[in-house]
DNA sequence: GGTGAAAGAATGGAAGC
DNA sequence: GCTTCCATTCTTTCACC
């Protein structure tokens, strides 16, 4: 087993990346393979720790969580970022935190059922953490993309 | 079939959305109910329009794309953005893109190999997108959390 | 490193409660 | 609307190529 992938590899994450609970004897069918070569790729990618796992696709609008917002946040001092993010990850609406480097310290993505649900959250839940400076918020008006890198050569 | 959830189904979320492969048997024997329960509430689930679909989770880095990059971006004009956003996704390195409201009027997260590899896209694939007026940059250092929504009561 | 088959496990309906 | 049952399909390993 090496540790190069080549295009049989990336047919089958094309596959499973679209539908992660595809069945490796269907993917195998597709791609003209034995069932047990998907099997052995995909326990060569986990180990390589390229597939990390899989997820659910939820479009929480169903659930009446209507309100994606983004939140660029500035720091008081940049060393503080690892008490700000553990504050930050308390904070159960919050689903994505980034440290960066740029305009803003550290990045965020939340979803709220509505605008006051996401005052609320803004105002009791962000700025009250100690260490944040100052917050820029973009609201999401819509999701036109989210897909994965096609890693084929 | 009513279009309520209740803890049961948080409960099977909860478990999938941490690894979308969990066998729905295994599902049901940690929530102590029948395999066919979890069948019946997921494909309730995925009727309502909550579950969208399931994906792997792919570790970029392990591939050598080490660079993760967020693009806040000012069109010219606002009514542009349909066209400057599908050219924003002929850009197979842009991996989500967000349509927003705020200082920016487009939000995109993109995915290269490293710094050379990323000014290359981002001054011959980006900026070269007519109708864009402006581009502030921020790259992650670290992500430090990706989760999903807990609906529990 | 791939194949294909075989034993065991999971799936996804149907019928009854 | 949940459960049990069961025929079908999938998983996972392994001897062989």
């Amino acid at each position: 087993m090496k540790n190069k992938l080549d295009q049989v590899d990336f047919d089958i994450l094309s596959i499973l990346t679209q539908d992660a609970q595809t069945p490796y004897t269907e993917v195998a069918k597709k791609l003209i393979i034995s069932p047990g070569t998907v099997h052995a790729r995909m326990r060569k990618m986990r180990d390589m720790g390229l597939v990390t796992g899989a997820t659910l696709n939820l479009d929480y609008a169903v659930m009446g969580w209507k309100f994606t917002v983004f939140l660029g946040i500035y720091l008081t001092e940049n060393t503080r970022y690892k008490q700000v993010i553990q504050h930050l990850m308390q904070v159960k609406e919050v689903v994505k935190v980034h440290h960066v480097t740029g305009k803003y310290d550290v990045f965020i993505k939340l979803h709220t059922k509505d605008s006051i649900h996401y005052r609320e959250i803004y105002q009791n839940s962000i700025l009250t953490i100690k260490g944040i400076k100052g917050v820029e918020s973009f609201i999401s008006v819509e999701q036109n993309l989210t897909r994965h890198i096609d890693f084929s050569i």
